[in-house]
DNA sequence: TTGAAAGCGCTACCAC
DNA sequence: GTGGTAGCGCTTTCAA
């Protein structure tokens, strides 16, 4: 592998210069600039990353870590993460921390010197854990907000809220609520209080947790009709296909036999459904302002003081909600 | 933070011994060692990534590289690939081509120096390209064979040939296939060709491409019904899930009023169909093996030879697969 | 078994 | 605008 002083021996100059002409284009003059890059061309010259990070203490590395990759919701938000590093020609890296605290700590703490942010989406550790690790490197959560880290925060609480009072309009007194994917997320039992106090006069049964599958939408069915609910709430796409297919199967549609609405509509993972009564979650979006952060945080001052970002969400309402049926 | 000599002075020894302490445990006493692991400990130290990689030539990560996020597919692949990448002390760092060869190259050239090997899933680049890249660095590739690289590849399109014999023997006559996920990809092409050349006095009828999405599942639904066809292939599970909800909601059965079966069997990212006939694709036991073979080629000397795999897929015929109905 | 010293490839400071 | 030099933190000869 060609090293700078290679490249400079080729062009005549110093390492100093070819290392300047590299990064700094702006310091050299136009001539021994062309003749520096034609040699490094030349020769196939590549920084070595080690060396540079060494150096510089930057990596150009910013590591994103999901509890899971077959929950769908994280593939729009890894999209929209890529999206803000590639445009800071960053590169970004995706780790998976199957849900266990011990495994996302693991990670965090072996990243920690080869990455210049971390950003954890659903992050399953103790706040304390995540406190230490936003001293030592920039850290963003997404979907969980802890003391001592930024945040960004999808706000499907609100969400619920919006969509009991829908329900509620429509005249469903008894609302069945199919928990979210991961038994420990922070946000699940925030979305299940903000329905319940969104209908304080309805009854909100709540069938959790469910994980994100297509067979566990179709075990929950039976559940569901013995709630004797008229409107059932889905977190998970996934699941709510599920529940959709057994129902169908057994001659039940919506809106008439039941209201149905999903708490999160993944259009961009495919999994929309196109009559279906949701909440649409900016996943993208939420992937992209994560990495904004993570960069602002990499790029500033240490000892920055920590933001927190609420994303709103948007009720669709669509066909599949309506007024119960009056036996 | 902590360095070597900041160890060093604390034990009382030299910077030396606290390497090969933390190292290479059996060159030193027992005795040293205690001491220096303590002062390691008390000091909070932690290598740096940097220096070490600069000086070994290893940074201890292994990329890998898939289209999408969004295709389930990848999800056990990763899985299986992470907990093989763990068992030897390594991370495994994914990252997303968007199928685009253009970003798998860029992606390939900017990580080849800061990995000690890279996986590819599915990838779009040229021959030549991955040649050249696997000349640089350890490269394997998943469901792709090119030469001059090692690979392992799902042999889907057998898995085809026992489809096609077993819904033949069933006596279809005409065979819908709904095209694999990806455009581009190397396998598709030769799954279908397996499934006409496993019947080659039926009529196969090839609706291809559609994206791996439920809402295409839905829309593909009268194309089939079009053909005229008593079965469907469909290759990926989430259009299968779409495509069954279509049919269930016209009041169709399987395998009734048509015979259906899906080309992955994706029960590890919850979208396993449980009566439908399936092929099951050892997903996890691919990522596995491709970075099994990944770590052999990155301890081994260089220009060993590639080598090629290929796993078996297994048919599950379950109930969605019968005689056709005759008229 | 341990220590001293060289050096991995690069950037950044300080002269010129 | 350019070159010399020091040094980032570590591993690894080589001597003792």
């Amino acid at each position: 592998m060609a090293r700078l002083e290679d490249v400079a021996r080729a062009a005549g100059v110093s390492a100093s210069t070819v290392s300047r002409a590299l990064s700094r284009p702006d310091m050299i003059s136009e001539s021994t600039r062309h003749r520096v890059l034609a040699a490094a061309e030349e020769l196939g010259y590549r920084h070595n990353a080690a060396a540079r990070a060494l150096v510089t203490g930057r990596t150009g590395l910013l590591a994103f870590s999901v509890p899971s990759l077959a929950n769908p919701f994280y593939a729009p938000v890894i999209a929209g993460a890529q999206e803000a590093a590639e445009k800071a020609g960053c590169e970004l890296i995706v780790v998976v921390t199957d849900g266990s605290p011990e495994r996302e700590k693991a990670l965090m703490d072996r990243l920690a010197d080869r990455v210049d942010g971390f950003a954890a989406a659903g992050p399953r550790s103790t706040g304390d854990t995540l406190a230490a690790v936003a001293r030592r490197l920039p850290l963003v959560t997404l979907n969980r907000r802890v003391r001592g880290a930024s945040s960004v925060v999808i706000d499907t609480p609100a969400g619920m809220t919006g969509l009991g009072a829908h329900l509620a309009g429509l005249g469903h007194r008894r609302i069945a609520y199919l928990g979210g994917p991961d038994a420990g997320s922070w946000l699940d039992p925030r979305r299940l209080r903000a329905l319940r106090e969104s209908v304080p006069d309805r009854e909100v049964v709540a069938l959790t947790p469910y994980p994100p599958e297509f067979e566990a939408g179709v075990r929950a069915t039976d559940a569901v009709l013995e709630t004797g609910a008229t409107a059932v709430v889905a977190y998970s796409s996934t699941l709510l296909l599920g529940l959709l297919h057994r129902m169908t199967t057994l001659g039940l549609s919506a809106p008439g036999d039941f209201s149905l609405a999903c708490a999160d509509d993944l259009s961009a993972a495919g999994l929309a459904l196109p009559d279906i009564t949701a909440l649409h979650v900016p996943a993208a979006e939420a992937g992209r302002r994560t990495v904004e952060r993570l960069l602002e945080l990499a790029a500033g001052s240490r000892g920055e003081s920590a933001t927190h970002q609420l994303l709103p969400v948007e009720l669709l309402v669509r066909t599949s909600t309506g007024s119960p049926a009056t036996p």
